[in-house]
Formats: structure tokens, C-alpha cells, sequence
DNA sequence: TGCTATGATTCACT
DNA sequence: AGTGAATCATAGCA
């Protein structure tokens, strides 16, 4: 088809008579002349166009070049339109869309449908209620750039459609161009812009892909807890290994003692469970050391328990809430560091532990003024 | 660098 | 909704 790059045609043909083939030549010398003008230096070419421009037989030849124009533009149009693939371009806006970087009016064909057709569940974490500033920070940053680009490809499109527009216009002078003609490579033009959008949008939907798993995935974040966290859980859960199932008060407790939240609390508890569960040997040790922790520090870590559920029950008190098994629960320890076996106790709650708690789990509220069943040595 | 520990997530179940 | 079990993914260590 016609080269848009090509340099800017001559002005309209001069009246005078240009140098040349004479206006009598013969229409195969004329031919002959058009095939080697490519051939020739940019003056020399320029000169004989001219020349060309006004021989007698230019519109009889520059009607028989559009009658075979018109032919050969036909059978590529079959070729060219083809459905564009707009499958990819939905997808990206859908996605842009739910990550809140574009916004339902402002985006590219086929996003309205797309929009309109696809809810966005849980896409953008503003709709979750999510409070990360950095990662909305960031996507502000993202979208800003997002549209600025956009906007430059947009003018880039609108200059250069204009440019080739005229060009061609002023080209359909001197060689067979209709406005369809100029209507398809408009359109042509825009297919091409349009694919640099949707590298655009494809990187852009990349990088909020990156920020998200960065920022907002927390499996990334991970960090263990403090040493404070853990050995609070930890006392918690050898404290009451005959049900170690905290309740929401205990929980909340447990969070805030350990400095970490309620969720985290059940997180660590499911999983401690299940993998104490597992493999009781290798937490052994710890139970037994914990056990023995709690034994002589037993009015802190008791009192989480029941606090919670008795309020009003002074756990400050010199003997706890449940001074039997505290007592109790001394002896234990020092018989086991004394004997550097496994409390008995912690050995009656191992095998508890090993016929399942869930088999004989009980309501939490029912452990409250039963303050046996939530000690190591009440086993015993 | 590989291994283990561990916090988080997912899914099925009650 | 809470839980067990499996799994993922990262931290920390030798």
C-alpha cells in the first residue's frame, strides 16, 4: 500500500513545461520512466514527477491506476479484517479495572462490557477494607503513571492519524488514493496504537501483580514472633494441654500479651496443636519446660484462662484462682526437673493429647469453675 | 545452599 | 464459626 514515510509530495503541478519526457511521449516511455524513478537521485526524481504530473496522458493512466488500485485493495481488505483479538485487551481492562487503576469510563474498547459484565470480587484492597498505605501509595503512583503514558500514546495517535491523514490527502493528488483508502490506514494506525496500549496496560497490570504479592500478600511478610509472643502462647498451651482450645477472652488475652493479634493467636494454636500432635517426642522438652514455667509462675498464666470468664475473680490473689493446682503444679515441676523425666502430668496429657482433643473437646465456658481439668497435673 | 521451624492459607468437616 | 489437616512460603541456621 502507499508509504506514508515518504517525503512530503511535490507542490501541485507547475504550468510551466517541466524537464523531462515531452508531453507527446509515448505512454510505454512514460511507464518505463515511472518504474525507474525510484531509481534515481531524490532531485532528479522530484524533476521528472513533475514532468510526469503533467503529461497529456496522466489522467487517462491515473484512472487506469485506480481502477487497479481499487481491485487489489479489495482482495487485501478480505485479508485485513479479520476480528481483532480484543480477548486479551478485555481481560487487561477488567483487571486495571478491579485494581482500581482505571476507572469504568476512562478506558479502552470493550472494558465498558467488560466492566459491566465482570463483578471484581476482592480486587481492590480498598474494598476490603485493607489499611496498607504503602501498597496504596504505590498503585496512586502506578495509576498516575498508567494515565500519563496513556494520555501520551492517545496525543501521539491523534498527532500522527492527523499527520498521515494529510499526507495522504495531499499524495491522492498525484496517485490513486480514495478516502476509504485513508479511512482504513486510519484505522490501521489506530490497531497499531492500540497494541502499544495493551503493552502498556500488560505492564501495568504486572507491576500491580508485583506490588500486590509484595504488600499485600502476608505469606511473604511472614516473621516469627517475639520471644515474649511465643513463650506466652506456649505457657497457655501447657497450662491447659488437656484442652488447649483458649477462648475468644483468652484469645484476645493471649494477643495482647504476646503483642500480636486474635487471628494470630488462633493460627498459632491450630497449628500447634496439630503439630505437637504429630510429633509429641520432639516436644517433650518443651512441654517439660514449660510446664515447669508455669508451675511456679502459675497465677500469670492460669489467670488467663479464667480471667477472661470470671472478671470479677481476684487473680492477683497470693494463691491464684485455683491454688490446689497451682501447688500442685510446682510439686510437678520440681519432680521433673528433679527427675529430668516428663512430668507426669505432661505424660497423662501426652497420651490425652494422642486419643485426640477434638474426640472429647468441651465447651470452653464449661472449663470455667472447673479448674482441674485446665492444669497439667489435674491429670494426675 | 539445603534443611528445619514456623506463621499463614486453604479446604473439608462438624 | 471453629477446627484439623495439608500445604505454601519465608525466616533462620548450620
Amino acid at each position: 500500500m502507499e508509504d506514508p514515510q515518504r517525503p512530503a509530495p511535490p507542490p501541485p503541478a507547475p504550468r510551466r513545461p517541466p524537464p523531462g519526457p515531452s508531453p507527446d511521449s509515448h505512454t510505454s516511455d512514460v511507464l518505463q520512466q515511472i518504474m525507474a524513478i525510484t531509481d534515481q537521485s531524490l532531485d532528479e526524481a522530484q524533476a521528472r514527477k513533475h514532468a510526469l504530473n503533467c503529461h497529456r496522458m496522466k489522467p487517462a493512466l491515473f484512472s487506469v491506476f485506480c481502477e487497479i488500485k481499487e481491485k487489489t485493495v479489495l482482495s487485501i481488505r478480505g485479508i485485513q479484517e479479520e476480528g481483532p483479538p480484543d480477548d486479551q485487551l478485555m481481560r487487561l481492562d477488567n483487571m486495571l479495572l478491579a485494581e482500581g487503576v482505571c476507572r469504568p469510563g476512562k478506558q479502552g474498547r470493550g472494558a465498558a462490557a467488560a466492566a459491566a459484565s465482570t463483578a471484581t470480587p476482592g480486587g481492590c484492597p480498598n474494598d476490603n477494607g485493607l489499611e496498607h498505605s504503602d501498597y496504596r501509595a504505590k498503585l496512586s503512583q502506578i495509576r498516575q503513571i498508567y494515565h500519563s503514558e496513556l494520555e501520551k500514546y492517545e496525543q501521539a495517535c491523534r498527532e500522527f492519524t492527523t499527520h498521515v491523514t494529510n499526507l495522504l490527502r495531499e499524495q491522492s493528488r498525484i496517485r490513486p488514493i480514495s478516502p476509504k483508502e485513508i479511512e482504513r490506514m486510519v484505522g490501521v494506525i489506530h490497531g497499531k496504537f492500540s497494541s502499544i496500549q495493551m503493552q502498556l496496560k500488560q505492564s501495568t497490570c504486572e507491576a500491580v501483580m508485583t506490588l500486590r504479592s509484595r504488600l499485600l500478600d502476608a505469606r511473604r511478610k511472614r516473621q516469627n514472633f517475639s520471644k515474649q509472643a511465643t513463650e506466652v502462647l506456649n505457657e497457655y498451651f501447657y497450662s491447659h494441654l488437656s484442652n488447649p482450645y483458649p477462648s475468644e477472652e483468652a484469645k484476645e488475652e493471649l494477643a495482647r500479651k504476646g503483642g500480636i493479634t486474635v487471628s494470630q493467636v488462633s493460627n498459632w494454636f491450630g497449628n500447634k496443636r496439630i503439630r505437637y500432635k504429630k510429633n509429641m517426642g520432639k516436644f517433650q522438652e518443651e512441654a517439660t519446660i514449660y510446664t515447669a514455667k508455669t508451675a511456679v509462675d502459675s497465677p500469670k498464666v492460669r489467670g488467663l484462662g479464667s480471667q477472661a470468664s470470671c472478671p470479677s475473680m481476684p487473680s492477683s490473689s497470693a494463691s491464684g484462682p485455683f491454688p490446689l493446682t497451682s501447688s500442685g503444679g510446682a510439686l510437678t515441676a520440681l519432680q521433673t526437673l528433679a527427675s529430668l523425666r516428663p512430668a507426669p502430668g505432661v505424660g497423662g496429657l501426652l497420651s490425652q493429647a494422642r486419643g485426640g482433643w477434638r474426640g472429647k473437646r468441651r465447651s470452653t465456658a464449661s472449663l470455667v469453675g472447673d479448674p482441674s481439668s485446665v492444669t497439667p497435673d489435674a491429670s494426675n
